[in-house]
DNA sequence: GCAAAATAGTTTGCGCGCAAATTATTTTGC
DNA sequence: GCAAAATAATTTGCGCGCAAACTATTTTGC
């Protein structure tokens, strides 16, 4: 094969997402926090008081990923799963008081990280945009 | 947090990335390799003969990753460890028929995979680039 | 030449990521 | 109205990804 593995667009992703979420993990330990932890955080800070089924479909994690994620942080106390009155099937997630003050610390973290590459912003955001229209592509209704 | 989640590159590469290894399965199985089975594989296609840590290298795979992975392999019989003769610590990777025989196979994976997208070439290879040039930049020395 | 340091690989422990099976509740279609 | 289908969440099983601890061998520096 004459190929090399970093010709490949799928090795470059999947080594630069490890990469990535490494240089993130120190950072992230500081608040006791994993990155997919952080996602699921992210987006309640976002919207609060959802059900794990709109978590889901805004974090694009599956729901056998996300119970145990969240288990996990209201374990730690920043958040609470209480069952839905109108539909018992559903669980309402929402942030505690801690949960909530955790944003204002967290705020500065992907700026952090960001700054932390020497990739200058264009290309930074060049690559965001690139890797949202792959993610679309990859997950539209085929 | 006024901020989406996808306004973040290390989202937008984290859930690109993850989009990508779950279309990739289906069309691996059919080979019954894991995506990172697969990378081993490609890379012992690339060279023949190596050690665990000249893989480690060529993988940019931790060695707590790539024992259990290669053992695998090695169970599937396509590849076999020994000990390296010169050096007792090391162990020398080496394909067998079986697992050379897979590469025909296996050549055309990557443009399959590119193909289901409807990314055109030149962003997916801008794309590649870039996730490239991030890992350089996360994994230089600091 | 030999103790200390370095190196190669394995093991352990934990948290994903996700397919598949399971449980519980609600919606549907006759 | 009630059985069947759909939906929400949990559980199970497996393979990573990686830090940290460990074992075995080789290199080093005095």
């Amino acid at each position: 094969m004459s190929q090399r593995l970093s010709d490949n667009v799928c090795f470059t992703l999947y080594s630069a997402t490890n990469a990535l979420i490494r240089a993130f993990r120190p950072i992230l330990e500081a608040y006791d926090l994993t990155y997919p932890q952080y996602i699921v955080m992210h987006s309640l800070w976002c919207k609060n008081h959802v059900s794990l089924k709109a978590l889901s479909e805004d974090t694009y994690l599956d729901s056998g990923t996300l119970t145990p994620i969240v288990k996990r942080l209201e374990g730690k106390g920043l958040l609470t799963r209480r069952i839905s009155t109108e539909d018992e099937r559903k669980k309402v997630i929402s942030l505690t008081e801690k949960g909530v003050k955790l944003q204002a610390d967290a705020e500065e973290l992907s700026a952090t990280l960001v700054a932390n590459s020497n990739m200058c912003l264009e290309r930074i955001e060049k690559l965001r945009e690139l890797s949202l229209e792959l993610h679309k592509e990859l997950t539209k209704a085929r």
